[in-house]
RNA sequence: CGGGGCGUAGCGUAGUGGCUAGCGCGCCUGCUUUGGGAGCAGGAGAUCGGGAGUUCGACUCUCCCCGCCCCGACCA
């Protein structure tokens, strides 16, 4: 199909709209490919959807690929499959919810794990028949709380969701690794830089769990790598190096020290270095075990004091014990909490009194860096005193191990031990092995080999179709518009008629529909009386691969044939023209 | 949901307790122009985000609501 500009329904905008912020959304709104329709909201316009339909052709031809059966769900839902799992009342205000003429509620589908767990039950009752993997592609809804940055982040966008239901873990893990494949091929077609990082599966009980972030300087997800292997990892899902014990021998006896004054780790280290000073170094702050309370909301409502201990030179990161404690909510340990509590001294917490054996009764769960054998400055459970040379193992010991600490640039990689970094990117795929969550709250059972009923293990992955159309330009524009990778880009060619000699029309006319017959997609700039300088200006903004220009030098018999992403221009004979066109515009 | 900034035509903006709300881009008509967002002339287009209040008079001041952007808590 010839996209012609002069009836094309498109309005570049020579300025920059003054509400957006991040590239993406400044060049798809100026660029004329979206238009606002209401927050978080966007309409597609004809170049735009060119682009989302061809995203989703990639990613249907990958998922086809490995053997995935597309289906597609209602995006209007009713309550009860959503009631069943409890996430009517877990989503929250995320789901929009509305109601039928008969008053019976619905939502608009924020994701339909649910569904596709219902349909399986209803259809399949044998191991026979799974492996199954069904995906979609379907507008979700979700009313987030600050949609942002256009089509980055919107309450309706359009998601790729798919679900693997095996009879067993081995099956899974082929299940999964079979979509993982299939994203890696998803996203090099996508033509943007992307890392694959490990992730937690959070709430939803599986084991393993990977992202796939689009590298961008705008994007919400802040991960780390290693700097010197290929380790990857969401923050959350860091896990600190572990080290070698070290033996208690010959590690000086614990005592208890005045401190007045030291309820900060600062001011301890400070206090330490004028009273107790050290022979081989002075105190520093990753001497001192820094003890947080906290208090977990478990979903049966109860209340449960959780304390952390963690180097004193890192704070407790709440993302990642929110991921470590996961279904239970974090909430602050109050002064009520406290009072109720007398054996905890605020300021002041050691492992002498924390600790289900211990006079607090309190869980304690520690930094894997307080390891067997180091030793430790920490408070003893009374005002005004510290206890020096506690040694982890020795001493005391914790209910268990936690990640919770800060994850730092400069941390040594789990992996390797090379240094850390951290960058950031958007989230553009997440796989994971979901387990039997769903499966057992929607009781999706098949009869295996025994004919014993046994519950499906399931596996979920999604990627954020609309999403990509925002990741792709915000890593392939520059500062005059958008450079659109070939295979996702809305046309091949922008073909350019510029000047007013009707013999430049007459050719360019007829390399546009040559063109078309050698299946290469132009975007044809027939527009009479506009002149060159706009044309050229709308061509880059707009950001197709090749840009083929006719003009003034025809009358030499000459094409100019522009790279976009480079800049490069070369004149071509007009004989040779469309040749040249077709060969730059094959498919790789 | 907290902190900060901001809402004037499709887009970018000026404006002030007082006459018909101004400019640029874009759009329409005519003539000229045609390799880097052309020129001249004429024109259409705005309940100044919404509501309430103060006032002789509100785009302007006050309050409430809605929306937008940025930073934090949540997510593809």
């Amino acid at each position: 199909m010839l996209l012609r500009m002069s009836t094309l329904f498109l309005r570049t905008l020579r300025e920059d709209p003054a509400d957006a912020e991040v590239p993406s959304h400044r060049l798809l709104v100026r660029a004329g490919y979206i238009r606002r329709a209401a927050p978080g909201i966007y309409t597609w316009l004809p170049l735009g959807f060119e682009v989302l339909r061809n995203i989703e052709g990639i990613v249907r031809q990958e998922m086809n690929a490995i053997g995935a059966q597309e289906v597609h769900f209602p995006a209007l839902l009713p309550r009860e499959p959503f009631e069943a799992s409890n996430r009517w009342t877990e989503y929250g205000d995320n789901i929009f919810r509305l109601k039928d003429r008969k008053d019976a509620d619905y939502l608009l589908g924020p994701t339909h794990e649910e569904m596709f767990t219902l349909l399986v039950k209803d259809l399949y009752s044998s191991y026979k028949d799974l492996p199954v993997w069904l995906y979609q592609i379907q507008t979700k809804y979700r009313d987030e709380q600050r949609p942002r940055a256009g089509i980055l982040r919107g309450r309706e966008f359009v998601m790729k969701d798919s679900y693997s239901f095996d009879i067993d873990e081995e099956s899974l893990q082929r299940s999964y690794q079979a979509h993982r494949d299939a994203y890696v091929r998803i996203f090099d077609r996508f033509g943007f830089d992307y890392v694959v990082v490990e992730a937690m599966a959070g709430a939803m009980g599986g084991s393993a769990s990977e992202e796939f972030l689009a590298t961008a300087e705008h994007g919400e997800d802040t991960y780390v790598r290693c700097t010197t292997c290929d380790y990857a990892a969401n923050v959350e899902a860091v896990t600190v190096r572990l080290t070698e014990p070290v033996a208690f021998a010959g590690l000086p006896a614990s005592h208890v020290e005045e401190t007045p004054n030291t309820p900060t780790i600062d001011s301890l280290v400070d206090h330490l270095n004028a009273e107790f000073p050290r022979t081989d170094r002075r105190w520093q702050a990753s001497d001192t075990l820094k003890n947080v309370v906290v208090v977990l909301l478990h979903p049966d409502g109860t209340r449960e004091p959780l304390a952390v201990g963690v180097p004193g030179d890192r704070e407790v990161d709440e993302k990642r014990l929110q991921a470590q404690v996961e279904p239970a909510e974090l909430s602050p340990f109050t002064e009520e909490d406290f009072a109720a509590n007398p054996a905890l001294k605020k300021g002041y917490i050691g492992p002498g009194a924390l600790g289900s054996e211990n006079a607090s009764g309190v869980r304690f769960l520690i930094d894997p860096r307080v390891s067997p054998g180091t030793a430790w400055v920490t408070g003893a459970d009374e005002d005004a005193r510290h206890v020096l040379d506690l040694v982890a193992g020795r001493d005391f010991t914790a209910d268990g191990v936690i990640e919770a600490a800060e994850v730092r640039a400069g941390d040594p990689c789990p992996r390797d031990g090379g240094a850390l970094e951290t960058a950031r990117g958007i989230e553009m795929g997440h796989i994971f092995m979901l387990g039997r969550r769903y499966a057992e709250a929607l009781d999706c059972k098949v009869l295996d080999e025994n004919g014993k009923l046994v519950t499906v293990t399931m596996g979920s992955y999604g990627i954020g179709v609309s999403r990509a159309v925002a990741a792709i330009v915000e890593n392939s524009h520059d500062d005059i518009g958008i450079i659109w990778p070939r295979e996702v880009a809305p046309a091949d060619v922008h073909l350019l008629a510029t000047g007013k000699d009707p013999a430049v029309f007459e050719f360019a006319d007829r390399l546009a529909l040559d063109l078309e017959t050698a299946g290469v997609r132009v975007l044809y700039d027939d527009r009479k009386g506009v002149s060159p300088g706009v044309k050229f200006k709308d061509a880059e903004l707009l950001g197709m691969p090749t840009i083929a220009v006719i003009g003034k030098n025809l009358a030499d018999g000459m094409v100019e044939v522009r790279d976009r992403k480079s800049g490069e221009r070369r004149d071509v004979p007009s004989g040779e023209a469309l040749s040249v066109l077709v060969e730059e515009c094959a498919r790789i």
